[in-house]
DNA sequence: GATGAATGAGTGTTCATTCAT
DNA sequence: TATGAATGAACACTCATTCAT
């Protein structure tokens, strides 16, 4: 909290003036990134061709994860956040859709564990300080190309 | 510290008497893991064939990756280690052995990147909550397929 | 102070538009609680009969505990109006009239201690959660049972 | 905590290393109190008079009320502590002793109202600013004055 | 080789109060 | 007359580490 007051330059006590708990900071930041996500299914949903469906939405995923990298790393280092949306409806929903467009007719009814892994396999990647010197493209490039080997799909 | 104190059924400071630091245990414990890894890849390069030699590699590092996966959660959610291994000499030389391996002849020089996401990629997914219900053998295959997809290896 | 605005309906800010500070407030309500017992030893001084007008004192001061008691915790669990009437002038001055009455011409001049202890020991009967189940006349017998006791009155 | 820590002349830390929690302190504090409370009753039980049991009761209840005057008012002026004991079975059963004791033949069966009332009312006379300056043995006086008179006891 | 006690710097959180509007 | 946002000082509590024995 202290670094969060610093970093915004007021004192922590006016921070809890406008959020009730630490965890509720955590979970603001995160629910604007779901929306995000739920945004890029949607988008794919509305797409009538299947095959330009799992394009876009691959590249809107490694999108948001290269965008979001600095931010990514410190929410998806934090035990707190990673137990929160694996247990957070919405969460699993936006999930689920998700991985329906992604695996296309294979898809299993409610089985999350590949695009989970799928997902969690980007986070990784993108934490990893390796490519923390990465610059954007280049890491977007080598995302996509790990996403698109995974789901089988050309590049 | 007290927990582990206790778990070692010691006090706290008995520890201290053994490790100057906290992170100086994090760290002896990552240092087996390496010579677990770097095993695996001194085993891969005694092949003389060079596919079967990557196809080695991958099962053994995906198999320490399920082997280890409570500890691996453990210890890839601390900030302190990751930070540790990508300024570790040895480790990198580790890993530009292992990615020289799983590369073929493709393998530019001490380009680390995709390696390490790679490995990233699979210490995000064993790391994530979903994958904490299933049991070892769905987990390894469906990792051996993410590492074998992404470098375009058959099944 | 905050549950203070919520159950007035007001903002804290609209409360500190009337009162300088938050002890102001606990003083002025206890003020009003003052202005009883003033009104309780007028009406005693007022009767010719000292036995009538210390029953009646008696009565009055009782019935003022019982009808606040509520209150009377909060107040009186509060150091900070504890102390401030143990130093208010106007307090004293009505202690010293009522202490006059209740011990008729055995009175001292200005010994307010058995007063005190008296009117403390109300305090703190009241305030004990063992009553907060008693209805009101039951504990109105006891109390006057106990100050009757204490002044050598017949109950 | 850290005005505790300062009359100790330790660090707050020091002390969370012998108490678990603040209450814990509060409370190891009282049961030593209770102990003292205990030890009266039973003294008490063993005299054969009811007459003198009586009496020895209300002399040392009252001399503990005095000898603890400084810890009593902070004790009892915490209302945690209040609502502690009002719920602890082994305080409850030594006031059900001490109430049988100084009822004696007229004592109901687990009524506790009256001898929660007469130690409130010591309570908070004792607590009481205007007692402060009281010496002990002029403040002993008058708190057996007043639960002689309460217990209808002679002088 | 091990212990119990202690410490300094931190944690998230609360609260009476202030201030610009 | 009232507000929303901010603040400083406090709160109970934790944690990696040290030290005398």
């Amino acid at each position: 909290m202290q670094m969060i007051a610093d970093a915004v330059n007021v004192t922590k006590a006016a921070i809890y003036h406008q959020f009730r708990t630490k965890d509720d900071i955590v979970v603001a930041v995160a629910e604007t990134e779901l929306a995000n996500l739920e945004a890029a299914v949607e988008a794919a949903e509305a797409e009538p061709s299947l095959e330009r469906a799992r394009a876009l939405l691959v590249a809107r995923i490694v999108e948001l994860a290269v965008a979001g990298r600095r931010m990514e790393s410190t929410l998806l280092g934090d035990p707190v956040i990673i137990r929160f949306f694996a247990h957070h409806p919405p969460f699993r929903t936006v999930m689920v859709r998700l991985y329906r467009i992604l695996m296309g007719e294979r898809a299993g009814h409610d089985d999350l564990v590949p695009a989970a892994m799928l997902t969690a396999a980007i986070g990784g990647a993108v934490m990893h300080p390796i490519v923390a010197d990465l610059d954007d493209e280049t890491l977007r490039a080598q995302l996509e190309h790990l996403a698109r080997r995974f789901l089988d799909m050309p590049d």
